[in-house]
RNA sequence: GCCCCCAUCGUCUAGAGGCCUAGGACACCGGCUUUUCACGCCGGCGACAGGGGUUCGAAUCCCCUUGGGGGUGCCA
């Protein structure tokens, strides 16, 4: 038997720490993910943070926060190491430097010192010419004495490559081979003004250093890869396989973009949920985001859409990855958080709740620190629930201090004011009976309400309503003899009363 | 502008020349269930962007048009 060697799989993901892990982000690192799990590869995370600009604080914990709830851990990479590392671009400038020194000696960069606005210029030409190409060489290319000299002067000096004038093609595992021709090819910066790596140069010379096979990343990027090429070739480096997966929208067709965030927050709209955090917090399974989002522009190829991350590391394949464009279909994204919530076992239900007790801003206090026990009952009596978020909102009341339960105005009008007053009428008709009710169970409460109604001559309705709204303050709630059980006697009675004494 | 990618129900998709009077899921519509919300069950509506080829035969192959998207940064 042939052993494959360790190392025959090796795939990255590679954020910039500008702010949250992007749902968009997430998926590229599901495939990743998925294609190292499904060959015994290794799955390597890498910072890029060589845009001192953008840098955004604590993004980093934010990102490896967000791929731990998802449940997609790395081999390698901050927190956990490896022998490749470091795994921050910021901690590597010298590998860099030692490159890009190697590429100027000899004669494959140059250093080039055009100003913004002569940069401007050379673009606003390139276009009225209709070329693609702006950026013109000089020629001869400045000595490496010269640029040393500017730099030395305070001048604002980068390094470029110099672009190879050949047709690149770029073989791609879902796309097929895309070829840019020679001329569309110019000179791009290799090393900033500021010392740093471009994207392009460190994601180069990393994905070499670290041995990565495999490029699994957006299509963004595909322009991008004959840079790469290019690049791969001058510093002697292999080239990966390389795959560009389609891009997600909002479900109009927009882009999902912070700025439409922003600009939701502003106009005083729900914010669309476009981070992993937004979902965590909107109170979504990881399990559910997963298996939603392997789904775009992923298809097992027969009828099956439920996959649990083993069951979709045994079926995905690169070959199997679409190339359209696909939109972020929220209504099916809460049908598929459903299905999961009901199919997963208690335990993995209740410990996901929690988490989300703790991550979201909206519970009572109480039910934060309410015990398992508990925690699960409640989660019990909202089977069916779409997502915690509704859980909270069916069953938050049980948590509150009775002071704190508020009627709403409209299921007030609905169930208590309407027929002049008649759900009051029911709730001065209850309230002796429950004070004198000797078994609190459910079903003895059910029974007691059933026994109420055919006293009265009405529907169950006209008699469960009225109660739910005088417990919790609105006319949803979980099952209500259930609910009237699990309140307690004391805090049932006191909220009726609180709810009678009201009455106009 | 220029370069590149893409194109099946409203949405995600199955479909790799005859198995397609195009299958599934979500949404939607109708019904059932029902003390609220949700769940659940049954049924229905609904697509091969347009035009040319190739072929005995095309959703599937080729070309054009149209539409959508990406790139065109000292961002990644």
């Amino acid at each position: 038997m042939t052993a494959e060697p360790a190392d025959f799989l090796r795939v990255r993901f590679a954020p910039s720490p500008t702010g949250y892990l992007h749902i968009g982000g997430a998926r590229t690192v599901l495939f990743n993910w998925l294609l190292a799990r499904k060959h015994g590869g290794t799955f390597i995370l890498r910072i890029e943070d060589t845009d001192q600009a953008r840098h955004v604080e604590d993004s980093v914990g934010k990102i490896l926060d967000d791929l731990r709830w998802l449940g997609l851990l790395w081999d390698e990479g901050p927190e956990v190491g490896g022998s490749y590392g470091p795994y921050f671009q910021s901690q590597r400038l010298a590998t860099y430097e030692n490159h890009a020194r190697q590429l100027l000696e000899t004669g494959q960069a140059y250093y080039s010192f055009e100003t913004p606005e002569e940069l401007a210029a050379m673009r606003e030409k390139a276009r009225a010419q209709k070329r693609v190409r702006s950026y013109v060489r000089p020629e001869p290319v400045p000595a490496v004495e010269q640029g040393l000299a500017a730099k030395a002067a305070g001048r604002s000096v980068v390094v470029r490559l110099k672009m190879p004038y050949e047709d690149i093609a770029v073989v791609d595992d879902i796309l097929g081979t895309v070829t840019v021709a020679a001329e569309q090819h110019e000179d791009f910066v290799i090393v900033k003004s500021d010392g740093f790596p471009t994207y392009h140069f460190a994601c180069v010379v990393d994905d070499e250093l670290m041995k990565i096979t495999h490029v699994l990343r957006g299509q963004e990027h595909l322009m991008n890869t004959p840079k790469h090429i290019a690049l791969q070739r001058a510093l002697g480096f292999s080239t990966p396989r390389y795959a560009h997966l389609p891009v997600i929208f909002n479900i109009d067709g927009s882009k999902m973009s912070k700025r439409d965030k922003e600009k939701a927050i502003k106009s005083g709209l729900p914010p669309p949920e476009i981070d992993v955090h937004d979902f965590r917090v909107a109170g979504y399974l990881p399990e559910a985001v997963l298996n939603f989002i392997a789904l775009l522009g992923w298809a097992p190829g027969d009828d099956r859409e439920q996959f649990t991350l083993e069951e979709l590391a045994a079926a995905f394949t690169i070959e199997r990855v679409g190339r359209t464009n696909a939109r972020f279909d929220r209504e099916k994204l809460l049908s598929f958080n459903t299905t999961w919530a009901a199919k997963l076992a208690p335990d993995r239900v209740l410990a996901a709740f929690k988490a989300f007790l703790t991550c979201t801003t909206n519970p009572p206090p109480k039910m934060r620190h309410a015990d398992d026990d508990m925690l699960a009952c409640v989660l019990r009596l909202c089977a069916g629930f779409r997502t915690f978020a509704d859980v909270v909102k069916k069953s938050g009341f049980l948590f509150a201090a009775d002071a704190d339960v508020v009627v709403d105005e409209q299921a007030r009008r609905k169930v208590l004011d309407k027929n002049e007053c008649a759900g009051f009428d029911i709730l001065a008709f209850l309230l002796p009976r429950l004070e004198a009710a000797t078994d609190w169970s459910a079903a003895a409460l059910e029974a007691l309400l059933q026994a109420a109604c055919e006293e009265k001559q009405v529907k169950i309705g006209a008699v469960a309503q009225p109660l739910r709204v005088a417990v919790s303050g609105s006319t949803i709630s979980p099952g209500i003899g259930q609910t009237v059980a699990l309140l307690g006697r004391e805090r049932t009675i006191a909220r009726i009363r609180r709810c009678l004494a009201s009455r106009v």
